[in-house]
DNA sequence: TCTGGGGTCCTAGGACCC
DNA sequence: TCTGGGGTCCTAGGACCC
């Protein structure tokens, strides 16, 4: 104290293996077992794992991979439907621990969260965090402590799972320098591809890429920005502003393709209700629709309309998505159909 | 890889206006 | 029309993240 300021920390938390703790939290016995959620917890269903336990990622299940591959490696995994209001209810509790810190809570998604204290000994806090949680909810957390959002974001994955790890200015270089370009949170495998062709493959490579080339490469945004988080560059700021959102959408992928036109409408009509109901809930009348279309075997089509004034009636959204449907070229049969509607920027 | 669902932001071309 | 320059909106697509 004394009026000296104490530093400014992010941290950032992650709930261990989330969506799977919560169900082994209510389902005790699957314990050690290798569980796999996602969809409606079907392997043969067309889904993919949006959580496995710690040991199921030993047969090589991963977030993100089809149910029916999960399966194909590793047989005898238990799989779960995905269960969203559970995962709510949870993550709510965890941020209300949160919050019983002398701390900025910024929520990023499920058990995730940025946090940001004036503080001496980030380490002892985020200990005092893990504990908290974990008795609160009985949730395993990780912390990444770091100088700005960046690096506090990357610190967790090294501190999986159930663990503390700090990433600064002090050991960037030493702990990124050799890693490939997608380690970095914002780059990911089709942008590290085309950093390669550019001749840099390591994080290393693309701190010192000549930020016009870039430039030229990706845009005067994206370029340039490629470069800064190669060096570290992050956001400080920590807000607990509520999120609002910018658009609603629902789209749903059918178990068989849709092949008559008919049928397609009437999807449509479906989804458009289901958006219609989350604009009201939302308060805010929708300024624009687009449908998405995936057509077989996985070719995606967007097409939108701005509506000639914002509105939230059911109606309305309904007769502008199916305007917008009619646009479409249908000639193939239809894997996915999906409505969103967006609010007026402010 | 027979590859979900719900979001966000950036890019780029054309329309349109002064 | 042998067609400037800048700003903004609209639309489609790409990429990324959880």
């Amino acid at each position: 104290m004394d009026g000296v300021a104490e530093p400014w920390w992010v941290l950032h938390v992650d709930l261990d293996q989330f969506i799977a703790a919560v169900e082994i939290a209510r389902r005790p016995e699957l314990r050690g077992k290798p569980v796999v959620v996602g969809g409606a917890g079907d392997p043969a269903q067309r889904a993919v794992v949006a959580t496995a336990s710690y040991e199921a990622r030993e047969f090589g299940i991963q977030s993100g991979m089809p149910l029916r591959l999960a399966a194909k490696r590793c047989p005898d995994a238990v799989f779960l439907p995905t269960d969203p209001p559970a995962y709510d209810e949870v993550s709510e509790r965890v941020m209300a621990t949160l919050r019983e810190f002398p701390v900025v809570v910024e929520v990023l998604g499920w058990g995730e969260a940025f946090l940001g204290a004036h503080i001496g000994d980030p380490e002892a806090l985020a200990e005092d965090i893990r504990r908290q949680v974990h008795a609160e909810t009985g949730m395993s957390c990780s912390v990444g402590i770091g100088d700005n959002k960046l690096r506090a974001k990357l610190a967790t994955g090294f501190a999986k799972p159930a663990g503390i790890y700090r990433l600064t200015k002090e050991n960037w270089a030493e702990v990124m320098f050799d890693r490939p370009t997608d380690a970095l949170w914002g780059i990911g495998s089709r942008t590290a591809k085309k950093l390669t062709e550019l001749g840099h493959t390591t994080v290393a490579e693309l701190a010192a890429a000549d930020p016009d080339a870039l430039a030229a490469r990706f845009g005067p945004t994206m370029g340039p920005w490629y470069r800064a988080l190669a060096r570290g560059a992050g956001e400080a700021e920590v807000s607990a502003t509520p999120y609002v959102n910018k658009s609603r959408s629902r789209e749903t992928t059918y178990q068989e393709n849709l092949t008559d036109r008919t049928r397609v409408d009437e999807e449509i009509v479906v989804l458009a209700k289901r958006v219609a109901q989350d604009v009201r809930e939302e308060g805010r009348p929708a300024a624009r629709v687009a449908v998405k279309i995936r057509f077989a075997p996985f070719f995606t089509q967007t097409r939108s309309v701005t509506l000639p004034e914002p509105t939230s009636d059911a109606a309305e959204i309904e007769r502008a998505a199916l305007e917008v449907t009619a646009r479409f070229d249908h000639g193939r049969p239809v894997r996915l159909l999906g409505v969103r509607a967006e609010f007026d920027r402010r």
